[in-house]
DNA sequence: CATTACATGTGTCTTTTACATGTAGGGAGA
DNA sequence: TCTCCCTACATGTAAAAGACACATGTAATG
């Protein structure tokens, strides 16, 4: 969005969705779907792209951060239900300690936007 | 970044080095390498791609955002001043308020990782 | 006079995000 | 039963953002 004429503000946080993901399924084991209806309460949008986020949960597993098991007992369509690994939950504290760090650039550019 | 294997964390906001420039040109008239320099005191990164910023700030004078005047005086190269304008500075006040938005929605995130 | 620092730029590739579309099961109602 | 909608998972591709590489010229330093 640098040529000109694209002034949109939107501040968000790069790939802010993956640890958001990661939080969810701390939190309990979750299907793709599911996180999709919950992450918009941790990211502040309408809604992420789900081409995306299934592809995010893919890259995951094939690295060990998450697992998933296919849930076939309930009604509807068959679901993948995934989980956090150990090595997921590193790399959401990982994420934790980046944005607590990220907060603080965001504190600083705006005490001095205030001129404090 | 969503192939496996690479899962490094950065936590940054998109664009940033935008409402960084606004608000430095905001302090003063500065040129473009004098902000290479003074940026990373605001995005804590090492540093910004001087390609980038040099087309992010013609792109702002396109639109009027920010004006410029070549000033020659001084010793060494020529140098591009950039002064921001009244429209530039509406635009760092829109920064600022989507830069608090951010700061919550990091906040509700660290609050939910610590469990509160 | 070779090297380094200052200063402004262009070209291009990769990564990340957004938009569009495809497949398929199951429920509700005409 | 046929159509329509919702759930659920997935791929393909374009656009935006960022990273990397390099070109050009001035002046100061050793």
């Amino acid at each position: 969005m640098v040529r000109p004429g694209h002034w949109g503000v939107r501040a968000r946080v790069e790939r802010f969705s993956e640890p958001a993901l990661l939080l969810l399924l701390r939190e309990r084991p979750t299907h793709g779907y599911e996180l999709l209806e919950a992450l918009p309460d941790l990211t502040g949008e309408a809604r992420v792209d789900m081409g995306n986020l299934y592809r995010v949960l893919r890259a995951l597993e094939e690295d060990a951060l998450v697992t998933s098991r296919w849930e076939s007992g309930e009604p509807g369509p068959a679901k993948r239900t995934y989980e956090l690994t150990a090595e997921g939950r590193r790399l959401l504290d990982e994420w934790a300690a980046a944005l607590r760090g990220s907060r603080q650039r965001i504190d600083t550019f705006i005490d001095r936007y205030e001129g404090r």
